[in-house]
DNA sequence: CGAATTAATCTACCCCTGGTAACATATTTA
DNA sequence: TAAATATGTTACCAGGGGTAGATTAATTCG
C-alpha cells in the first residue's frame, strides 16, 4: 500500500486544502502514513515538488493543446493557450503556489525556474524551428523561451495575488504584449528597472 | 553600535561571500553581535530580506538610469537599460539569489514577486503615461510591467545558471523579445506550456 | 507446520534554523 | 550615589526536514 502515485494524489489534495504551506508529516497524514514510507517512496522535500511540478505542468500542456484547437490564427493560438494557462492556475492556485514558492538549500535557483525548465525547453525548440523555417536566427529560442514563461509566471502570480479583474483580461494583454511586444508604444525614456 | 545600515551592510557581505543559504546567525555572526540585535534593529527575516531587495532594486535602477543616457532611440534605451540589469545581477549573484529565493510561510507568493513589485510599479505608470500619450488604453500596464519583470528575471535567472554565452547576447535577445514580440516569427501551432 | 530470514512500517529521535524570554551590563539622569 | 533606562548576552523554545533502530508482517525453507 502507499504508491507512488497515490502519495502525490494525497500531496495535492491536502496542499489543495490546507494551502501552500503544507508540512511533510501533513501530507504523510493525509496518505494515512507515516513520514519514513513517504520518504521512501519519494525521495527527500526537493523530489515531491519536483514530481508535483512534472504533474502540473503537464496539465498545463493538455490545457493548452486542447485549447488552441480551432484557432483562427497564431496570434489566436497564443491567445488561447495562455487563457488556458491562467485557468488552470486559477483552479489549482494552491498547487501552484506550492510547488513555485517552495525553496531548498540544495537548489539555490529557486523552484519556479526549475518548473519554468519543464515548459521553457520544449518552447525554445518550437520557437527555434519556427526561427528557421523563417529564415531567421533560432540562437535567440532559449531566451525567449524562458522569457515568456517568465512574463507568463510573473504575471499571473501577481494577478492571482490582486485579482484586480477578469482571468480574461489578463490572458488579453500577455498576449498583446508577447505578441506585438513594446515597440507600439515606445516609451520615450525608458526607465525600466528590474 | 550596530546601526541598521551596518547590518543590512554586513548581510550583504556574508551573503556575498558564503552563498545565498547564509543563516541570520552567521548574518549577525558577520556583524559582530548576537541574533537579538539583529532581530531589534531589523525585524524578522522577511524584513531583512525585503530591505536587501530594497537596496537591490535601487541599485539596478540607479545602473539603468545612468546607462539610458544618450540612447539613440527608445530601443537602444530599453536595450542598454537591460543590459546594464543583466551586469547588475551578474556582478552581485549571490546578493541577488538571496533576495528572490528565500521563502517565507507568511508571504505565500515567494519573495521573488515582492522584488518584482518595488520594479512593476513604477514601471507600470511610465508604461501608463506612454500609452495615454499615444492614445492607447492605459489598462495593459500592470500586467505588462509584471510580465516584463518576469521575463527579466527568468531569463537572467536561467542565464546565471548556465551561462551559456556572453551578456551581450542575452540582452540583445530580450530587448528583441520585448520590443518587436513575436509577431514577426508566427508559430504555426504555439504549444506554449507552463 | 514451525523456524528463520527478509521486507515493510512505526516510534522515537536528531539537527538545524528562526525567533524570543529572562537575565546581565553599561549609561544616562536626578 | 542611586535609580532608571538603554543595550547586550546567554540560554532556551518551536517547528520542520530527515533518519536510525526497534517492531511487526510476510515469505521462504527445512
Amino acid at each position: 500500500m502507499a504508491d507512488r502515485d497515490q502519495l502525490l494524489e494525497a500531496a495535492e489534495t491536502v496542499i489543495r486544502r490546507n494551502g501552500p504551506d503544507v508540512t511533510m508529516e501533513a501530507i504523510a497524514a493525509q496518505a494515512t502514513v507515516t513520514k519514513p514510507i513517504l520518504y521512501r517512496n519519494i525521495g527527500d522535500k526537493d523530489a515531491l515538488v519536483t514530481a508535483l511540478a512534472e504533474r502540473f505542468v503537464d496539465r498545463i500542456n493538455v490545457a493548452g493543446s486542447v485549447a488552441v484547437i480551432g484557432a483562427e490564427s497564431a496570434r489566436d493560438g497564443l491567445r488561447r493557450v495562455i487563457g488556458s494557462l491562467v485557468a488552470v492556475v486559477e483552479a489549482d492556485r494552491n498547487v501552484f503556489l506550492y510547488v513555485t514558492s517552495v525553496g531548498s538549500s540544495t537548489n539555490p535557483f529557486g523552484e519556479a525556474l526549475r518548473l519554468a525548465d519543464r515548459s521553457a525547453q520544449p518552447l525554445a525548440e518550437q520557437l527555434a524551428a519556427q526561427r528557421r523555417a523563417d529564415g531567421l536566427d533560432p540562437a535567440v529560442a532559449l531566451t525567449w523561451a524562458y522569457g515568456i514563461v517568465g512574463a507568463l509566471h510573473f504575471a499571473t502570480m501577481w494577478w492571482l495575488r490582486n485579482e484586480p479583474f477578469e482571468p480574461a483580461q489578463l490572458a488579453d494583454h500577455l498576449t498583446e504584449l508577447l505578441w506585438s511586444g513594446l515597440s507600439a508604444a515606445p516609451p520615450r525614456k525608458p526607465r525600466k528597472p528590474r
